[in-house]
DNA sequence: TACCTAACGCAAAATATTTGCTTTATGAGC
DNA sequence: GCTCATAAAGCAAATATTTTGCGTTAGGTA
C-alpha cells in the first residue's frame, strides 16, 4: 500500500477520510494504544471497517498516518535572535511535546509503520525547519553550520534519545548540542 | 507484559523459547514480514499459538525480542590501532549489517516495540560498544571523548539514518562524524 | 445530462486472538 | 528418590479482527 497524499479533494474520500482522522484523533485522548481497534475507529467514524482495511491497510498504517499530520508545523517557530538561540527555543518546545506520553505515541506510531516513505517525511519535516533556522542565520550574517550538520549535530542526538533513552534527552543536552554544532563554524580554520 | 529475561533455564520453558525463536527465524529467512503470523510460527515451533500470546503478547513484540537477541555482539570489535579507525571500522560493519533488508527489519521490529525497555537496551548495547572502544583509547594513552559524546556524536546521526533516511547512512559520512567528535578533544582547551 | 470509475457499504468467509479449563513438567522440600 | 505446589503448556470454544466478492453511490469528465 502506497502512501495517498492527495485523494480526490472536497469530495467523498475527503470527508471519510477526515471523519476517519477524527475519529482516531479523539479515541486516542480516552483510550490507550492497545485498546484502539479499527472496529472501534471505524464505528466511531460512521464507516464500514473494511474502508479503513482498503485505505490503510492496517491500523499501524493509520495510527501513523493520523501522527505524521499532526506533527506538521503549526506557524514558523519563533524568532529569538540568533541561531543558538532560535535552536534552543525551537528545539526545548519539541523536547517538551515530544517526551509528553501523547508525544511518545506519535513518536512510536511512526517509527512503526513500514512505509520508508513516511519515516521520511518525518526527517524532511525536521530538515526544513533546520533550514528554516539557518535561513535566518545567514541573513542575519552569521556563520552557520551546513543544514545536514545541524540535522546530524542536533537533531539526530535529540531524535535518537527521544526514541531509545528518554530520560536523556533534556534541554541541559540541547544546549550542549547546539553549542557543540555551533562552534565548529564559529571559529573556522 | 513485561520483558521476560530469565525463564526457568534448561527446562520446557527454555525450549519453548528456543523453538519459537528458531522457527521465527527459519520463516523470516523465506517470507516477507507481513506474511508472518502468530499461527504459523506456532506450528513451526510445534507449539500453540495461545503460549506465544500468553508469553509475547503478539507478534510485534516476539519479533522484536528475536530482532534484540540476535543484535547481541558475537565478539569484540577487531583492534585497528587508533579510536578513530576502530570506529571506523566497527561503524562500517554496522552499517553493512544495518542497511541490508534482514538489518532494517531487525531495527523497525525492535522500534516498533511497546516496549520502551527494550529499545533502551538497544541504547546500552551500543553504549557498551562504545565504552569498549573507548577504554582501549585510554589504554593506550589517547585523548578521548566521554562515552556520552561518542553517542551524541557518532552513533546517534548513524542510528538516526538508518532509521529515517537510509540513503544517507554511508561510511563517509561515518568518517566525518568521527572526525568531528574526536576534534573536539584533539585539541583541547 | 449521461457516462466512467474510484471509493464505499454490506455481509459472508477466513484468520487471528482471547479465554477458561485441563494437563504436564519442573523445582523445592522432605 | 518421592510428593507437592506451581508455572507454563495444550486444547478447544468463544470472540474479534481482517479479507474478499459483489452491488451501490458519488464525483469527475465529456
Amino acid at each position: 500500500m502506497a502512501i495517498k497524499e492527495a485523494v480526490r479533494p472536497g469530495g467523498r474520500s475527503a470527508r471519510v477520510q477526515e471523519a476517519v482522522h477524527q475519529a482516531v484523533r479523539e479515541l486516542q485522548t480516552a483510550k490507550s494504544r492497545e485498546e484502539l481497534s479499527v472496529p472501534q475507529i471505524a464505528h466511531k467514524a460512521g464507516v464500514t471497517p473494511s474502508t479503513i482495511y482498503r485505505r490503510w491497510g492496517n491500523l499501524a498504517e493509520l495510527l501513523a498516518d493520523v501522527s505524521l499530520e499532526r506533527l506538521h508545523p503549526d506557524e514558523e517557530p519563533p524568532h529569538t535572535g540568533s541561531l543558538a538561540s532560535d535552536l534552543q527555543a525551537w528545539g526545548e518546545h519539541y523536547l517538551d511535546e515530544m517526551t509528553s506520553p501523547t508525544g511518545q505515541c506519535m513518536l512510536s506510531d511512526i517509527m512503526a509503520s513500514a512505509e520508508r516513505e513516511r519515516r521520511q517525511r518525518c526527517y524532511r519535516y525536521n530538515e526544513t525547519i533546520m533550514a528554516c533556522l539557518r535561513e535566518r542565520a545567514v541573513m542575519r550574517g552569521e556563520a552557520t553550520p551546513s543544514v545536514e550538520d545541524l540535522m546530524d549535530g542536533v537533531i539526530a542526538p535529540m531524535t535518537y534519545r527521544l526514541l531509545y533513552d528518554l530520560d536523556t534527552a533534556t534541554s541541559a543536552r540541547l544546549s550542549r548540542w547546539i553549542a557543540q554544532t555551533l562552534s565548529s563554524t564559529d571559529t573556522p580554520g
